[in-house]
DNA sequence: CGATAACTAGACCAATCGGTCTATTCGTGC
DNA sequence: GCACGAATAGACCGATTGGTCTAGTTATCG
């Protein structure tokens, strides 16, 4: 059994990226997570906003994970776009298709402050630099690799969303033929 | 003076672009357009459903506006392409940096029922349809425009979500030499 | 003019919001 | 067993939410 806060966060994140912040209710987070009141504001004394960075960082580690699982094993570049579009997709099916980029959509509607803004911007740039080692050592120049790194980062970021749209994870499979 | 309706669209539009759905509250919409609820109701009768609906379709003409104004006097495709960004970033930067996807943007963390979902859909192929155009006028061929127009459009989604979380328009200003 | 519909105005409502507070239980050291 | 901090449990709070309803005003007809 995971510990309650733990717990607390995964599904405040599972809500968050669902409806975003503005749009999950502390009461709804409890409920699902079968957790009373005094628990939450225990574990996350600045409450909600508390909660939303704790699932924010806990739903960018899992998409550094995919990053990873899928580039470590690639021959080349494309063949880890192409894994890691699949896994994105599969990612997505799995959550019905209501969900977008698990950390933007998490975020989204915060009163923006700037650690807040700070935070989201930081996970976004390791991502994209992450990616960009993985090209790098598949045999791309550093110029190239940032390039691809960013070029892959922002059409994800419009796939989650017209994926989200249509209700539909192709959007997401057909990635590779687009950025690549 | 413009009328009362259009008046609640787009100052419901302008905060919604920034917080979403949720995060905008019928009170406040109703202030900053200076009109007492009464009217609200009177012109959108399913409330706050129907005036976010309105305003993403305010919001959707301006984008398809701005993209005949860039393309129409293109030289070459890339040249229409680096219009577009330029003008979008200058929009981005009138609104201080606090918005995304102005249709994303306000309908994100709706109740998601098909009807939405639907019109979202519609605006975003509308705009890439539009793209897609004007690409296939500049000598793309059929299938080459389909393709450049996707690819703008995902990586729009991405610079506008970066753009944010950054609060620094230079990523859109930048988006040519990534999707060209 | 009088009538009728369009529109404005805001008081009012139940429901829910995020958050605080006290009381109790649990777990681990002595 | 005892003590003490960590964690759980939920009653309770004022503020705000989206929405309804009645009354009043304005514009447009015949």
């Amino acid at each position: 059994m995971t510990d309650t806060r733990t717990r607390l966060a995964i599904e405040a994140g599972f809500l968050f990226q669902q409806k975003g912040y503005h749009g999950v209710g502390i009461a709804e987070v409890l409920t699902r997570a079968g957790v009373p009141k005094g628990s939450l504001y225990h574990h996350f004394p600045n409450g909600k906003a508390d909660l939303s960075l704790a699932a924010a960082e806990i739903a960018a580690n899992e998409v550094l994970r995919i990053i990873n699982a899928s580039f470590d094993d690639a021959r080349d570049y494309p063949d880890g776009v192409t894994t890691f579009c699949y896994k994105l997709a599969k990612y997505f099916d799995i959550h019905e298709g209501k969900i977008g980029c698990p950390v933007s959509a998490t975020l989204h509607g915060r009163p923006d402050n700037a650690p807040f803004r700070d935070a989201l911007s930081k996970i976004f740039a390791c991502w994209m630099d992450r990616i960009a080692d993985h090209a790098q050592r598949l045999g791309q120049s550093p110029e190239e690799a940032t390039k691809s790194a960013k070029r892959l980062f922002l059409s994800l970021e419009g796939s989650w969303t017209l994926a989200r749209a249509r209700g539909d994870s192709n959007v997401i499979r057909q990635l590779p033929t687009i950025v690549c």
